[in-house]
DNA sequence: CGAAGACTTGATTCTAGTCAACTCCCGTGG
DNA sequence: CCACGGGAGTTGACTAGAATCAAGTCTTCG
């Protein structure tokens, strides 16, 4: 069955880009530097201009769990109350707009705003949702599959960049990274992608791909 | 690390509540009737006033995953854009609060009512994320233990009632009823946790159960 | 060119799944 | 009230899939 779902839609209407321009700064991250740490007060709102961004939450030994990657006109930073439930960090340099909640606020009589930050907030929901169903009910093949073909679909080029390490992959699929590497050295060797170094992908058979996504 | 998270709190706030009166309907439901299906069109909200729910998901080969569980005074089927992502059923008989959406978009104006509606997306997107990283990145015997916890935490009486069976833990935690059975054997032997009759149970140890469930 | 880190591959182990039998409830009807 | 039957839950033996441990190889970058 299908779902009216569609994964590489934004989570940025205009209504909140366009406050978040006229209120906003514009910060550069680095690879690898922290933007939000978990357990922190949730002050500030972001919108993914340039290079990618993604969350984690760490158990207390070390295990760790990426909640959710973002891309260009993605918000970052709705998921949370009061303190942030996830650490955010950059996949690679980048640039985000970054605005205070307390500044959104004050457009708080700005009906569309509200109702756009709503909205964004129950996108966000189902992609969580998504990502729950993968990770409670789909084996190694099928949750790389899946990831793989949800990249492609957010970036429609022949070409297909992962942004992310493998490490990363694994921690965002339940897997280890051994297990990632021999999901995708399978899918390869079934023709269903293929690698041109491993950070750069193509998919070869579409069906086969959304077949084995389930 | 402990974060400020309410497993407990009901999702509807007195403002949604006190409208949901005013506009809707109480409706019964007898065990494992369907309140909505996956896939229908979303016009309805609803409270739980009495008994339980579970939201599930099927895949096309009938793996299922549970969603979620509600309880009286939280909002169902908030997790969704206009179509339903997950059905909804009753866990045994229950009583719900049924009201349009169209009907509570007439008060959209009310700014408290807008902005509860909210908040209860965000602590939905809260729970979904805290079930994330249960499905993720623990084992079954944490699993089952975070779950026992969260239950109990949510009824403090002495007896805490289980209103699901086995197959649909098994479905929320991503396992099967076996390994559910069995960790639940072992939780009682290591005397963490007392069983009286399948559905019923006690903390006779919550240090361990809290390590337990890391 | 060399070194460090990222990725892959192989051998082995271990956790959870599968399949099958068994037991315990619980409700029904004699 | 007890016997019976059926569904829910438990337990055991075995298997399969992913994790772990340990080399390797490929990249990238100074």
């Amino acid at each position: 069955m299908t779902l009216a779902y569609a994964p590489d839609a934004p989570l940025a209407t205009p209504a909140i880009a366009q406050v978040m321009e006229r209120l906003g700064l514009r910060m550069n991250f680095a690879k690898d530097e922290e933007i939000f740490c978990q357990d922190e007060e949730a002050d500030l709102l972001y919108i993914v201009v340039t290079g990618a961004v993604r969350t984690t939450r760490l158990l207390s030994d070390g295990r760790r769990q990426v909640g959710s990657f973002y891309y260009p006109g993605d918000l970052v930073g709705l998921e949370t109350g009061d303190l942030h439930r996830f650490s955010a960090e950059a996949l690679c340099d980048c640039t985000l707009l970054v605005v205070k909640r307390s500044a959104v606020k004050t457009f708080a009589g700005d009906e569309d705003l509200d109702r756009a930050l709503w909205q964004a907030t129950r996108r966000e929901l189902e992609r969580t949702q998504e990502h729950l169903l993968v990770l409670g009910r789909k084996t190694a093949c099928e949750k790389v599959a899946s990831f793989l073909m949800d990249l492609a679909q957010r970036d429609r080029s022949e070409q297909v960049a992962l942004p992310m390490g493998r490490q990363d992959m694994a921690d965002y699929l339940g897997l280890t990274i051994e297990t990632v590497s021999r999901m995708l050295t399978q899918l390869q060797g079934a023709s269903v992608v293929e690698f041109d170094g491993c950070r750069r992908f193509r998919v070869t058979r579409w069906d086969a791909l959304e077949r084995l996504a389930e």
